[in-house]
DNA sequence: CGTGAAAGAAAGCGCCA
DNA sequence: TGGCGCTTTCTTTCACG
């Protein structure tokens, strides 16, 4: 692990709101000149503390109006079977993420689609004949907020 | 609403992946000269499709180790309470996210602490003493993956 | 949509306080 | 470490076919 200083948390708080500004104006906020904010960024690349950068898509300017998440518990769990779950969920292409968990459900989903009848579609067609798929309990997200984490 | 054709697709894909690409090395890929991808991309940004690019941080690297992801049921539901309650949680700083859903719980939030014993710090003296909140059910990270979303 | 070209910013170097 | 100056490269943004 790598030592991080108050400028480097400044820097990293910075660019976590908005990874398109420049190393120039970056560091003219906080009293750096271009190259010293531009090494700064790059050893926190280097050291793997910045892993790349995303972009943040809008689901409905996209035509998904409905994001739910889904909490699934394995009817059968095992090496093989979760092996056979993860392949099999990673290819629907509604299915943003994949988080295996510890606690009530074994795997948490974030899923997209249209609306809520095309959700329905995903449901019945993708999810439920998922390999090993036991119970599933849903969320539809309301509103959602991001925030840096602590990273100061 | 815009219209977007296969090859805007092929670039939010490309791009959803790594947004460090530059419209040059891009374009390339898809047979489009580097002024042309650049239209498109200013395009998508100006249409609210692409709402900005955001730093992917490493939470381990930074001494995170744990992720920790809460469902929060209220005690008491109003408009009143649910402004305070968020209010409160997002002055939390290990709380990353603030989901309002729909269903078994009204907030999901995501949660990153230093370790297990850090995490029981968090969730005794910020979460548990959270205005309305009732009920707690946690769920720890163990392999999460992203995926771009079904932009194509 | 493409090419070409020009202006600007950023990356990436060395050297010095 | 940081700052300064420099060169090379890339992006941005024209005009024009």
């Amino acid at each position: 692990m790598i030592a991080l200083d108050d400028t480097d948390h400044k820097l990293l708080r910075a660019l976590a709101e908005d990874a398109d500004q420049g190393s120039g104006a970056l560091g003219r906020r906080f009293g750096l000149s271009q190259p010293a904010t531009w090494r700064r960024i790059r050893r926190l690349e280097e050291s793997g503390i910045i892993a790349g950068r995303r972009l943040d898509l809008d689901a409905e300017a996209l035509g998904f109006g409905v994001t739910v998440f889904l909490g699934v518990k394995l009817a059968t769990k095992g090496r093989v079977s979760l092996e056979d779950f993860e392949r099999a969920v990673t290819a629907i292409p509604e299915v943003q993420t994949v988080e295996h968990v510890l606690g009530m459900y074994d795997y948490r989903l974030r899923i997209v689609a249209r609306d809520l009848t095309d959700f329905e579609r995903v449901l019945r067609r993708r999810i439920m004949t998922l390999p090993g798929a036991g119970s599933v309990e849903a969320n539809v997200l309301l509103s959602e907020e991001r925030r840096r984490g602590p990273l100061g």
